[in-house]
DNA sequence: CAGTATCCCTGACGATACTG
DNA sequence: CAGTATCGTCAGGGATACTG
């Protein structure tokens, strides 16, 4: 399947999913396990308080096929797997820090009702 | 309802959508009417060949309470409404050219298959 | 520990018909 | 022209139980 030519669709394709934004900016401080990933993205989640496995798996899976990520499985029982980020994906830090700039401006401590009115 | 304290968080909530980012993007230019905006969203869309009405105006009236752009009806016959940025809209622009700028470099012209590859 | 399997439900989106 | 109304489909996400 081709991407859109538009880059901002491909984007929206390639971060679609609850938690794949925060994952990758989570991993700039360096490698991560499965299970410290989920308990950094329950930390600062309002509504819920677990994460689906199942929606986690799949959103890492994703980030993997695309290229942001690296899987690395220790092997090891019990198992031990670490999800670093790659080249392309340190390449993208910027564009979220530049989201996270703008909503700490703009959006940050507004109710959704304030910003409406 | 309260935002989330993660910018990035309020942020996904704000552009979600498919045509949210297109749209602000597509009104720096200036301001738009609904009918230029539909054709220019078409425009470039490789999938569908068609915009629901429902999804275009729930899409708009979205970014309107969200604050990014303010809606004009002229309220004559036939109708004529413009959409067009807020201040608050305008300065989301540099984010998207960031995020347009990445995408550039990194997915566009490659396929899914190839990213994953 | 790091997931997979199963079930369900909501909401996004498409298509079409219609209206002030 | 700029939408609203109605209907249907499907993926995203939550909850829970289970496994190598």
């Amino acid at each position: 399947m081709k991407l859109h030519q538009c880059p901002v669709a491909s984007f929206q394709k390639l971060i679609s999913g609850k938690y794949k934004l925060r994952i990758v900016w989570d991993l700039q401080e360096g490698p991560r396990r499965y299970g410290e990933l989920r308990a950094s993205l329950l930390r600062g989640t309002v509504g819920t308080r677990t994460i689906a496995p199942r929606v986690l798996s799949r959103e890492l899976k994703a980030l993997t096929e695309s290229g942001l990520i690296v899987r690395k499985d220790y092997g090891t029982v019990p198992p031990k797997v670490e999800y670093r980020l790659t080249p392309m994906g340190r390449s993208f830090i910027p564009v979220i820090a530049a989201i996270r700039k703008w909503g700490d401006r703009h959006l940050v401590g507004r109710s959704v009702e304030a910003i409406a009115a």
